[in-house]
DNA sequence: CTTAAGTTGACCATAGTGGTCAACGGAAAA
DNA sequence: TTTTCCGTTGACCACTATGGTCAACTTAAG
């Protein structure tokens, strides 16, 4: 069994990340989160306390989780999908929390400390990934810079799709083999297109 | 001056689209249409009405919209370009429809006649969409499907970063033209890496 | 002047809001 | 056994917001 606070942060989580801060309802997270109004209030005192736990709680999650992965291959298009796969490592392990700190970063009330906190790591993370990183593989007939673009958004876009199939319930979570098998063949057009020969 | 019709169902699309259905409030839709709450109601008879009112607007417009669109170009990665060109019309011309739409469909309480008017629209759309286009262009050293897939996701991943960056408001929705320019020249990449010399 | 369509906003019962607090249960300490 | 103490409960509070109504008002046409 997992601990009161943690339960309800679980719960927070998702109700401020669907409705946003302000018609976020309390009652419908201590119902969701099986536990008293009384509780809620007992450990975080008020709504907006509770909200700023989730957002310290997130960011500590973000940036551990994100230091503790190690990026490997030089390849770009290599590199640019260990990403990918780091995102979702962390979207299978906590579910709600990337699109919470996602949404609350676009929230115009948030304090200026935590968008500067994620302002930060951001940049660190964005070093951390280009860090190593090796684009001589890269074609040289055409522009690497607008091609790195177009991994990007490549890897993106499928990223997207996922998470439409996610949300339509099209995608069976239990096994996801098969995506990434066949995903790692799109890879492979995707090195003889962009590499070197 | 627009009808007032018109203005609720403006209002309305936006306070669907960013709370859902029941955490909408009619008087947050006639407060932004700047009319009063007997005028809704006197239109549109109840919260319910107004939502289904809103989801057959939004569904005729963008049938409208895009039977009076014309593909023109056969090769398949302009095709998705005049793809994303359409979408981007229809979100000029009417914000929030395309987001109110794709939230709507999500609705697990919408309307079984919606939901099959939407799925035989798209199955139509996307017939009018690949009508007349030709892959023979693209190299065939690859397997095109794979390549077909990974030109979608590409121009998907840049409608969602500009999607991101105009949430942000970092986009000048006043002057686009450097915007297109840009991307006109990352599709000429991507014309030298998926087609034949 | 009459009529009718369009529009208003005070008003209603009800439901939901963030937050409080006296009481409770159970386990460890005395 | 009794006392203490901490985590937990949920009825309760004052207050706001909800969807919806309706008699009264404005406006323009006949």
């Amino acid at each position: 069994m997992q601990g009161t606070k943690e339960k309800i942060l679980r719960a927070a989580y998702k109700e401020f990340e669907s409705h946003g801060y302000s018609l976020a309802s309390t009652n419908k997270i201590v119902n969701e989160a099986g536990v008293s109004k009384g509780t809620l209030f007992n450990y975080f005192g008020s709504k907006e306390k509770l909200y700023h736990s989730c957002i310290e709680h997130a960011i500590g999650v973000t940036i551990t989780e994100t230091n503790a992965f190690q990026y490997e291959k030089p390849g770009f298009i290599e590199r640019m999908y260990e990403l990918m796969q780091l995102k979702q490592a962390i979207q299978m392990r906590h579910p709600e929390l990337t699109q919470f700190l996602s949404k609350a970063y676009l929230d115009k009330t948030l304090p200026e400390k935590y968008r500067q906190q994620l302002d930060e790591f951001r940049e660190k993370s964005l070093n951390q990934l280009l860090e190593g990183v090796d684009v001589s593989n890269l074609r040289d007939d055409l522009p690497k810079d607008r091609m790195m673009d177009l991994i990007r958004w490549t890897l993106d876009g499928y990223a997207e799709q996922m998470k439409n199939m996610w949300q339509m319930g099209l995608i069976d979570l239990e096994n996801l083999e098969p995506y990434y098998e066949d995903f790692e063949k799109h890879l492979d057009v995707m090195k003889k297109l962009y590499y070197k020969e």
